[in-house]
DNA sequence: AGCACGCCGACT
DNA sequence: GTCGGCGTGCTC
């Protein structure tokens, strides 16, 4: 066993083979952090996947210099998960190794430049750059490249050490630097040899000319005798503001009080009171018992929920069970902004043994819950998806809650990789729990639970018995018929809109469309705004006063006149919410009408400003896209409102009627959580379509068998397996031939009814890059394997054109 | 990925 | 003539 498999964190295919040093060899283990040279001097902190005995054939291995962990710092676990992942998402694990440790866990060597021991500068022959540069070394033995730019300017950089080495004055060195600092808190207080009433006595005496000092050290001596276990924070000795860091100073000086540093944690935690849980309903005692049998029998289960079913009980009486095993949970969600809650919930419970984890925490803060992961010191996880790659050492249970949302697989990140899939496999290889919830779960997860993979338990009563909301459809082109509209309402909306109001009630006005309009267009020449990045209209925000891309960002003024043929006749097309917002805020002038959406809750605290406010029902009205339907859970709501449902319908993806019927559902839910006399209104051209007649009817069962047979019909998961390959460069002329190129080797592979594409992408450009797409439709079971070991193969054909390696590509596996 | 090497246009 | 642009090649 004298070579090892080593990761780097760059995204390069595959593991690199270096040599063991015979003095590591009793130590290294799979799983620990080593650093490896790496083309040239550089030293990167790669990962130990595999120890072996299998010398390679066409390069001679370097040499590991040292090993950074004493015990591996990756469980066995994770590292079967690493593997799965890069075979089934078909990416490298370089890319999961930078996925999933904080940056501090795998540090690069930083480069410094040093002078070359007994070297005569010959200062007549050097440039002024040169000059600098040497004499700042002759201060100073080790620079640091980006502290060069301080005294060079950055173009001439490069050139000043080149002609230097070349000169051979200085030379380059590598260095590793450990980032991570653990916070340290400053703590002081009373000398112990003092504490005694003699001495006490004395050194107020000999403080009497020094009265602040005197005050400060009484303070400390009040402090440390009312509570001696208690350690005194130096910060809070200054809060009540009379003494200043000079006074400390000179009690310190004179040696009658110490000064002393505590490690401290960056993760503030719960100190609160700790509360027990409620007691479960009868039908979420059967529920709960349906799930025991499901662990008995090792399955993992599909847990659907109505909305405000209390899903979180049983989740809650899971993970208690759980931990009474001495084993810990990971609780998944899928943003940030839904871990406050059930945050909030949970440490009420469990104090300490509770963390978070999310793409918000700092680096440092992340390093703390790894290690804390690793110690066994956090029993309880909730996180996002990356929260998946800690170091779990036992886990025992797996929640994913609103699993069917989309966020747990976003296209944009590298791996691609969807995190409710993944969580059922990480469970696999701990052989934990897996509770995978949603009250409106996804058609994948439903296929699952009906082929018995899945067991499949259904929660149908809201908590308390309350009564699920009604839906009523109102068919908006009747109501244009008989004149019966007013703008995008009709009146029959407007008149229940107003009953709810009336009754001192909320309501929710659900509009899935950033901005004030679409497009601008100019009527004369029929010109419209385009992004100059993308192949998109911009949208515009009335509120901002700008056009905005909703793909790259860019924003651009209103024009006044059409840039082209100078006509003052533009016209704002297609709805948005701040239009919906404006409309609203006109009918109903004397109600409080507020809009949330990713524009208005940009600012910092806007959405708890929000939350506030509704919650002391300050707001009547709330306007909203999609964000509205997560969260917003409260008591006095009792209607909801979808003026213009059709156009959640018309998005081109082939689960859009899934999507629809998801968010209207979700939703739906925050009407009448408490009263059960909430109300659905569906305002739509289309009162026929049957997304709308299943969800009216309000039968999960009727629904998911439309859905799942539309998916048989056209082919579509979870009857198939779908990889989407993206191609994108600069100049379309070269991704258009490379993705002709690609399209051609995957059919020489796969059958022809497989292969769809290549075709432009839905938007062509995107940020300056031209994109086109190959999606192939691959057969579920036995031959999948088969056909994407045929998909690796093309990749590889296609990697191996060395003119179409600047091209990007991104292959997206379950897209 | 990122860094070095090598080949062509815009400037002193 | 050079400087520096980026296309290409390679890393255990």
């Amino acid at each position: 066993m004298r070579y090892a498999q080593i990761i780097l964190p760059l995204n390069l295919k595959g593991s690199f083979t270096y040599r063991i040093p015979e003095e590591l060899m009793p130590s290294i283990q799979p799983g620990m952090r080593v650093l490896v040279p790496f083309r040239g001097k550089k030293i990167y902190t790669g990962l130990v996947f595999e120890i072996h005995d299998h010398e390679p054939e066409n390069f001679i291995p370097r040499e590991i210099i040292s090993i950074l962990d004493e015990f591996p710092i990756l469980p066995k676990e994770q590292i079967s998960f690493w593997n799965w992942l890069s075979e089934y998402y078909l990416c490298s694990p370089g890319e999961i190794y930078r996925f999933a440790f904080p940056s501090s866990l795998k540090l690069e060597s930083e480069t410094y430049l040093k002078l070359r021991p007994n070297v005569a500068v010959d200062f007549e022959n050097l440039d002024v750059n040169e000059m600098y540069l040497i004499q700042a070394l002759e201060v100073r033995q080790l620079i640091n490249l980006t502290d060069i730019e301080a005294f060079i300017p950055k173009k001439e950089i490069i050139k000043t050490i080149n002609s230097l080495i070349d000169l051979q004055y200085i030379e380059i060195d590598e260095k590793i630097a450990e980032k991570y600092k653990a916070r340290e808190v400053a703590y002081v207080k009373i000398n112990e040899k003092f504490l005694n009433n003699h001495d006490l006595t004395e050194i107020l005496s000999k403080l009497n000319k020094a009265p602040r000092q005197k005050d400060l050290f009484l303070l400390i001596l009040d402090k440390q005798t009312e509570t001696p276990s208690a350690y005194i924070k130096k910060s809070e000795l200054f809060e009540a503001g009379n003494f200043g860091s000079l006074h400390f100073k000179a009690l310190v000086d004179k040696n009658f009080v110490e000064e002393y540093y505590l490690q401290k944690d960056r993760l503030e935690s719960y100190e609160g009171e700790i509360e027990e849980i409620e007691e479960l309903s009868e039908s979420q005692k059967l529920a709960k018992k349906e799930v025991d049998k499901a662990f008995e029998d090792n399955k993992k289960v599909l847990l659907h929920g109505v909305t405000s079913s209390g899903k979180t009980h049983i989740y809650l009486e899971k993970i208690e069970e759980c931990i009474n095993e001495g084993k810990n949970a990971l609780f998944l969600l899928p943003e940030i902004s839904l871990t406050k809650q059930i945050t909030l919930r949970l440490e009420k419970k469990y104090g300490r043994q509770l963390g978070f984890y999310h793409q918000k925490l700092t680096d440092f803060e992340r390093v703390e819950v790894w290690r804390k992961i690793k110690n066994n010191d956090i029993q309880i996880l909730i996180g996002t998806r990356n929260a998946l790659f800690l170091p779990f050492q036992n886990l025992g249970l797996v929640i994913v809650d609103e699993e069917h949302d989309s966020a747990y697989k976003p296209r944009e990140v590298s791996p691609y990789f969807n995190a409710k899939d993944a969580a059922l496999v990480l469970a696999g290889f701990y052989k934990a729990g897996v509770i995978l919830g949603s009250a409106t779960p996804s058609v994948e997860s439903c296929y699952l639970a009906r082929k018995d993979k899945l067991k499949y338990v259904f929660l149908g009563e809201r908590f308390g018995d309350v009564k699920l909301p009604e839906y009523e459809l109102i068919n908006f082109k009747e109501a244009q018929e008989s004149k019966k509209v007013s703008g995008n309402f009709s009146l029959h909306l407007i008149d229940e809109i107003r009953k709810t109001l009336d009754e001192k009630n909320q309501a929710i006005i659900l509009h899935n469309r950033r901005g004030y309009a679409n497009v601008v267009e100019c009527e004369t020449c029929g010109y419209v705004n385009y992004c100059s990045n993308c192949d998109v209209v911009m949208t515009y925000h009335k509120s901002a006063n700008e056009m905005k891309c909703h793909y790259c960002g860019q924003r651009a003024s209103k024009p006044k006149t059409c840039p082209k043929c100078y006509s003052e006749n533009l016209n704002e097309r297609g709805v948005g919410v701040e239009q919906i917002h404006e409309e609203v805020s006109k009918i109903f002038p004397d109600s409080e009408v507020d809009r949330m959406d990713v524009d208005s809750m940009r600012k910092k605290f806007a959405y708890e400003k929000l939350y506030e406010k509704i919650e002391d029902r300050e707001t009547d009205i709330v306007v909203g896209t999609q964000m509205i339907s997560k969260g917003l859970d409260f008591d006095h709501i009792e209607l909801v409102a979808i003026p213009k449902a059709d156009s959640l319908l018309y998005v081109q993806d082939f689960r859009a009627e899934e999507r629809a019927y998801q968010l209207i559902t979700q939703v739906s839910g925050r009407a009448g959580r408490v009263s059960g006399k909430g109300k659905i209104l569906i305002q739509t051209y289309n009162p026929d379509h049957s997304v709308f007649q299943l969800i009216r009817i309000n039968n999960v069962t009727k629904i998911y068998d439309y859905f799942l047979k539309e998916r048989q019909k056209f082919h579509y998961p979870p009857f198939t397996k779908l990889i989407m390959i993206e191609l994108k460069h600069r100049k379309e002329e070269k991704v258009n031939r490379a993705s002709q190129f690609l399209g051609s080797v995957l059919r020489k592979y796969l059958p022809e009814e497989c292969v769809l594409g290549p075709e432009r992408a839905q938007i062509a450009r995107l940020n300056n890059l031209y994109q086109f797409q190959i999606l192939l439709k691959l057969p579920r079971g036995k031959n999948y394997e088969k056909f994407k070991e045929m998909v690796l193969i093309s990749l590889n054909e296609f990697e191996e054109i060395t003119a179409y390696q600047s091209i990007r590509k991104a292959v997206l596996v379950d897209f």
